[in-house]
DNA sequence: AGCCTTTGACCAGCG
DNA sequence: TCGCTGGTCAAAGGC
């Protein structure tokens, strides 16, 4: 399970840096997040502290919108470039996904890039509404989608030189057109050769987050363990999401001083984001910025690591489209049709919270949901409100016994498919 | 009563 | 085969 699998097609990633020798940069923790890579890294070019800089940020009610694709590295180091045919077949996020690094763009300094359009201002956190951050973020994506069209070309055969000072109406969080131009004494390079996340990220897509917490990215999640890494006095936990359908796992780890450090996502939502109780106007705002959040951090992939699309692209297009995406890069075994109405029809209580998912999203009755292949859990999990075991064994389905609870001097587990 | 976290044990892949 | 390691299980307890 932790082992490698063998990794099948190409897939598209977003990765966070992959870290570095630990002895080469740190000498201290054997894994350090990425969160301290920039650090370090940023503390050689500018002469500000980058935990400074970030500070704005992480209290800012902006950051966890802006840290989402502004923390994005776009890995487009993988072997297999895109196929023009992939691009043109509506395979954005392929195309996207594929896309060059979205990195610190040359000349910006990171005080520069806190400061830029493209990222919210630490000293002016109200400055900009959650949607306007959540407009920019979206644009941006669909900046970088349109530029993957244009300059696939350049990414099967990349330049040999790559602009020196990005145009003055790039956005800031600009694609860098050449990842190779980083040299291989780079940080970045020599991480991307060495890191031992390299070879994860092929299983979990990894993205540095600035959250308090794991679960505030908008998303249920329930922790079902947490083991302690190698060689780091820090734990790694592994949540699931709690919603019905749903096999998304996550992976956070944290650093020395308990911050968040890195939250990495297998899986994709095929759900809603969970609604979130209105209280006001803000609050309303902030939880579709957190829901913005999600859906741009979260990258799809197959429980086999096959493939993978940034649901970064899902802020950007309607629901068709993410259908549509989640359709073709599912690369999974099956396909069930899930019908919600039926769901509910078993007497279940089935969470229906993405029935009713906001006044602006779509209402899906009937749903094509791809269930990857997974070692546990196979299909859509059902609850079934019995306190038979017996009807819970026979009706067909394979349970997994999750947890017991006396109830009122009898007890009945609780079952988990 | 429901859902979550904790935590030691277990499992599987890999060298 | 064995040990290491990452990922997950599952009982127990907490909120």
């Amino acid at each position: 399970m932790a082992g490698k699998k063998p990794f099948l097609p190409p897939r598209p990633t977003i990765s966070v840096p992959p870290r570095p020798p630990a002895a080469a940069m740190f000498g201290q923790c054997a894994s350090p997040g990425p969160l301290t890579l920039v650090s370090s890294f940023f503390a050689e070019s500018d002469g500000g502290s980058f935990s400074e800089l970030l500070a704005g940020a992480m209290y800012s009610p902006l950051a966890v919108g802006a840290s989402g694709p502004s923390s994005f590295l776009w890995d487009y180091s993988h072997e297999h470039p895109p196929r023009e045919g992939e691009l043109r077949d509506g395979q954005a996020s392929l195309a996207v996904a594929k896309s060059p690094l979205f990195t610190v763009p040359p000349g910006l300094s990171p005080s520069g890039l806190l400061l830029s359009p493209g990222f919210f201002s630490p000293k002016s956190p109200f400055g900009m509404s959650h949607q306007q951050a959540l407009a920019q973020v979206t644009a941006q994506a669909q900046a970088a989608l349109a530029w993957s069209h244009e300059h696939s070309q350049l990414e099967i055969n990349p330049p040999s030189e790559a602009p020196k000072e990005p145009l003055p109406d790039e956005p800031s969080l600009m694609v860098n057109e050449d990842s190779h131009q980083l040299s291989p004494s780079d940080a970045t390079t020599s991480m991307a050769e060495s890191c031992d996340l390299t070879s994860s990220s092929h299983k979990w897509e990894a993205l540095p987050m600035v959250l308090e917490k794991p679960t505030e990215d908008g998303y249920n999640w329930r922790k079902y363990g947490q083991k302690q890494v190698k060689g780091c006095g820090y734990p790694r936990s592994y949540y699931k999401c709690s919603h019905l359908n749903c096999l998304v796992k996550k992976k956070v780890e944290h650093s020395l001083d308990g911050r968040i450090t890195e939250i990495t996502y297998r899986g994709e939502h095929q759900h809603e984001m969970p609604q979130v109780k209105k209280t006001s106007k803000d609050g309303n705002n902030l939880n579709r910025s957190t829901n913005s959040l999600a859906k741009s951090q979260v990258v799809l992939q197959g429980q086999n690591g096959r493939q993978s699309a940034p649901a970064m692209l899902r802020s950007g297009h309607d629901e068709e489209s993410s259908q549509a995406i989640a359709l073709n890069t599912s690369g999974l075994s099956n396909h069930v049709e899930l019908d919600d109405a039926k769901l509910k029809g078993d007497g279940s209580d089935v969470d229906n919270d993405d029935v009713d998912a906001g006044d602006d999203e779509p209402i899906h009755k009937q749903r094509i949901v791809p269930i990857p292949s997974s070692k546990y859990v196979t299909e859509p999990r059902i609850i079934l409100q019995t306190r038979s075991e017996v009807d819970l064994l026979d009706d067909g389905f394979k349970w997994r016994k999750y947890g017991q609870k006396v109830v009122k001097g009898s007890t009945y587990p609780r079952w988990l498919r």
